[in-house]
Parts: structure tokens; sequence; C-alpha cells
RNA sequence: GGCUCGGUGGCAGAGUGGUGAUGCAGCGGAUUGCAAAUCCGUCUACGCCGGUUCGAUUCCGACCCGAGCCUCCA
């Protein structure tokens, strides 16, 4: 059995894995606040984290992975403002299309799926143990915890509360008793959307609903807890602070954090304007395509996003379906994927790239193959890309699937008839013509010794 | 200012104290009516300066450059 390595962000080694209880693995993820579509760097930690959770239940016997959708937030208060109409119209609607979209991306659905507003009991459950064990405090109609309290705070992100007074770059609000406490509930104007509490009518900070979350749903503590590294601080440091002093126990075991997509060298962000939207770019990609580029660096390194990346992407899967399409005929077994070269490089701390480098060799060597070494190998391939979420398609299909303004199928063949014949007929010139028209066309043509196949490009 | 992470061949991108990443692109060849695909061969590399070492791209230190966090953000 292969073992499982991961980074924990929280101190930064590799190590490996050991489940909190080897029976029931569990795993949270931070999902996505639904007040816009998703960008394609909000889809990098789900494929990152979908790749794992594959991972891990083929080494578990029971994993149970929990990625909540925040649908409280002053973002989504303004969006509903902006379009005249309730949160939870857009709440509704964006994560309804954010689940679409990183389905599109062959990523599995997560075990649970908690959203914050059903579950503000256990937020003020929570705030009420803090506030009894002397974390937190109420002040001004809000609710604050006091860093000051917890001697290890900082240790997630690595830093001191001395240093972060020294950067501070926003003006620290007066009811604050120290400038690095921060918000757990919050008062809510009548017209913003609020629960009645001890505190009077508000709504949770930011980060009370992912410490009360988990501990509804996975318990005391957990084995990992993932997100993007911008959620190391503020995000995470706070949630570990909540928890920790909250509920008592060491909350998370392996800390992950992903890196970013960058736009020319630069973060894509919201707040920059430059990002691309998942949406948009399944009209001109293939999910699977999208996916295999998001996993063609290492989840820990900045991914640059290019045009050039996702042709490549394509490109590259291309080769790999050529190879299956080919040996179509050759039936694949089932395969132990935990012997695999594919399946190592993912136990490294989810080595994408170098599993990708061995997926590559594998579709070669298939290519070389021949008798029974091709059935060996091919079940190799597809096991190692399903650890990967590829090969979803059939590979006919992954060549023959087109927009609205290709080609018909039928065209298709009628012109390769044509074709065939003129070739019968030493008619090159005419073959050749026909040949180009349906490059124009977007569709390469390939005669093999059992005959011509095509291909959308 | 504090803290973090990186700089690998034309490009993408792993990895390692001492022969091979891998892919794309390029070049040569096989194959093909010509292509396409495939296969074979082949060229480019470890930011800069010191140190440790028999030996460093890999370890240590300085420097240069880049990115990120410290504010909503994946």
């Amino acid at each position: 059995m292969s073992k499982l390595f991961l980074t924990n962000s929280e101190g930064g080694v590799k190590s490996a894995f050991e489940p909190l209880d080897p029976e029931h693995v569990r795993v949270y993820v931070c999902g996505p606040t639904v007040y816009n579509l998703a960008h394609i760097g909000n889809a990098r930690p789900v494929v990152v984290f979908d790749t794992l959770f594959r991972v891990l239940q083929a080494l578990y016997p029971r994993v149970t992975y929990a990625r909540n959708i925040t649908d409280i937030d002053d973002k989504i208060i303004v969006a509903a403002r902006e379009r005249s109409v309730g949160i939870s119209d857009i709440t509704e609607e964006f994560a309804q299309k954010f689940r679409e979209d990183m389905s599109a991306l062959n990523s599995l659905s997560p075990t649970i799926e908690p959203h914050a507003t059903l579950h503000v009991d256990a937020m003020l459950d929570l705030a009420d143990r803090l506030i009894s064990r002397k974390h937190a405090y109420e002040a001004d109609g809000h609710v604050l915890f006091d860093v000051t309290s917890m001697p290890d705070y900082g240790k997630l992100s690595g830093r001191h509360l001395d240093d972060m007074l020294a950067g501070a770059r926003i003006e620290v609000a007066s009811y604050k008793r120290h400038p690095g406490d921060f918000v757990i509930w919050k008062p809510s104007l009548d017209d913003e959307p609020g629960w009645d509490s001890p505190f009077g009518r508000g709504r949770p900070g930011w980060h009370l609903e992912c410490s009360a979350m988990i501990h509804q749903h996975l318990g005391d503590a957990i084995d990992i807890h993932g997100g993007g590294r911008d959620l190391i601080f503020p995000h995470h440091e706070n949630e570990r602070a909540q928890s920790c002093c909250g509920y008592g126990g060491s909350f998370v075991g392996t800390w992950m954090h992903n890196a970013y997509v960058d736009m020319d060298g630069e973060k894509m962000s919201k707040s920059l304007g430059n990002v691309r939207t998942v949406r948009e770019l399944l009209e001109q990609y293939s999910g699977e395509t999208l996916r295999f580029a998001l996993l063609s660096a290492h989840y820990r390194s900045p991914l640059n996003f290019s045009k050039d990346l996702l042709d490549s992407a394509q490109s590259t899967l291309d080769s790999f379906y050529l190879a299956l399409r080919n040996t179509a005929d050759v039936d694949a077994d089932a395969c132990n994927i935990e012997q695999t070269p594919v399946f190592d490089a993912l136990c490294d701390d989810l080595n994408t790239p170098l599993a990708i480098a061995e997926l590559h060799k594998l579709a070669k060597a298939l290519n070389k193959a021949s008798g029974d070494e091709r059935e060996k190998i091919k079940s190799a391939l597809l096991a190692g890309g399903f650890a990967l979420g590829i090969f979803n398609a059939d590979p006919s299909d992954w060549f023959s699937d087109t927009g609205a303004d290709g080609l018909a199928e039928s065209v298709i063949a009628e012109l390769l008839g044509e074709r065939a014949h003129a070739k019968a007929n030493r008619d090159f010139s005419r073959a050749d013509a026909i040949r180009d028209e349906l490059n124009a066309a977007g569709v390469t043509i390939e005669d093999g010794p059992s005959g011509t196949t095509w291909r959308r490009s």
C-alpha cells in the first residue's frame, strides 16, 4: 500500500499522513461565497482537493469531504441590493452555477455541503462558549475574539501579534481592545439580513461559520483542512483560534493550501478584475481540458494561466485519447491503482506533474505494445487517468464532439467516401483538396492501414 | 516595515549531493502517394557570488530578481 505524504502549511513540513481514525478520514475545504460566477482561480482548489479526495478514497475505507457554501456575507448583501432581490435569490443561483461548473471539471460532489445560514444556532453556541471561556467579549453590539487570550495565536500563518501591529494598514475600530481582534458576530441594520441573538439582531463574522460547521458535522478535530493560500491569514488563523479556544482539541491535523492561478505573473482575483470565469472558458475548452491544465503544475506552485496553457493541455489530452482510441479493441481489466507509478506520484504530496509524466510513459508504451501486453498497459493508463479525474470521455466521443458550428458527421463521411474513391483512382489532387477542405473545417484525417479515421482538431 | 514562497534547457514543468525527468517546440530518420498520427535518434538547464564537500543545480551564507500575505479574495 502506498503511503501518502502531505505538506502541512503549519510548519511547512512534508510528512506521512496519519489519520486520526483510519476508518474514517475527515476533510474540510473552504467553498465559495456565492455572489457571482466562479473564475478559473476559484476552480483550482476544487480540482486539487477533488484529486486528493480521489486518492484518499483509494486508500481509506471511508472519507467524508465537506465543502461549505457561504451564503451570508456583505458582498452577497451588496449584490442582492444591486439587483433588488433577496439574498437567497443570489445565493441559490450562484450556488447552483458553482455546482454545475465544478461538475463540468469532473470534480466529484463533496460528501456534505453545509450552508452557513443553516448553522446560525451552532455559530451562536460557539460565540457563547468563547465568551464564557473569556476568549471573546461584547462591545458596541459586536462580539469580538480576544487575540491576546490565545498564547499561540498566529502559529498557522507564522506571525506574531507585535508584527501585525507594525503592518496594520487599516483603521482600527474603536471598540476593539486589540487591533488584531476579529469579529465573531456583528449587528445588522434593519434593511440587512440578520438573526436574533443574545447580542441583538445581527449576523456572523466571516470565520465563524467554518468553525461551527466543522464541529457540527466532523467533530472536534479533522484530518485535513484545505483552501487557497490567501485564506491562511486571516481566515484560517482565526478559524483555528475560534475552534481551539471554543471547543478545545487540536482542530486540524494537516493544513493544505494551493497557490494561485496567475494572469501575466499577477494573481487572478476579483478585486484586480483580471478574472476569466469557468463558464466562459467552457465555451471554448472542455471541462476536462481545464482540469488537466489546472493539474499541470504542482498545487503549491503558482500556475500561469494562458491560452498556451490550455492549448497544450488539450493537445496532450488528445494524444492520450489517441492512444486509447487506437486500442479501442483492447479490453482494459481492473487495475490495482495503488501499485502504479501514477499513484505513487500522487501520494507524494499530490505531485500531479510527475503523475502526468508517468501517464506519458504509459501512453508511449501502449502505442508500442503488441499482444497481451496492451491490455495491462491500457488498464494502468486508464486507472492513472481516473485517479487524476481525466479520461471521463469515450475516446471516440472525445474526437467527435463539437460545437454547433462544426461539420455534421454525415457530411464528413460523405467527403471521406469521395476521397477514398479519388485515392483508389490515384486522383491525389482531388483527394488532397478534400483533405484541405476538411482541415479548414477543423477536421484532421489520418489514413491508416485499415482505412481513414478523422477527428476534430 | 513584518512574514512567506520561488528563480531549472526556446517554452511548460518534476526532481536529485555524483549517469535518464516528462511534454511541447526544433533538428535528423523510419513510416506515408503526400500528409496526419506513431516510433527511433538528437540539441539546449539548473539567477549571481562565496562556503561546506572528493564532488552541488541539489546543503549553508550574502546578493540580485519575481510573486504573495499583513484589507474582501481560491
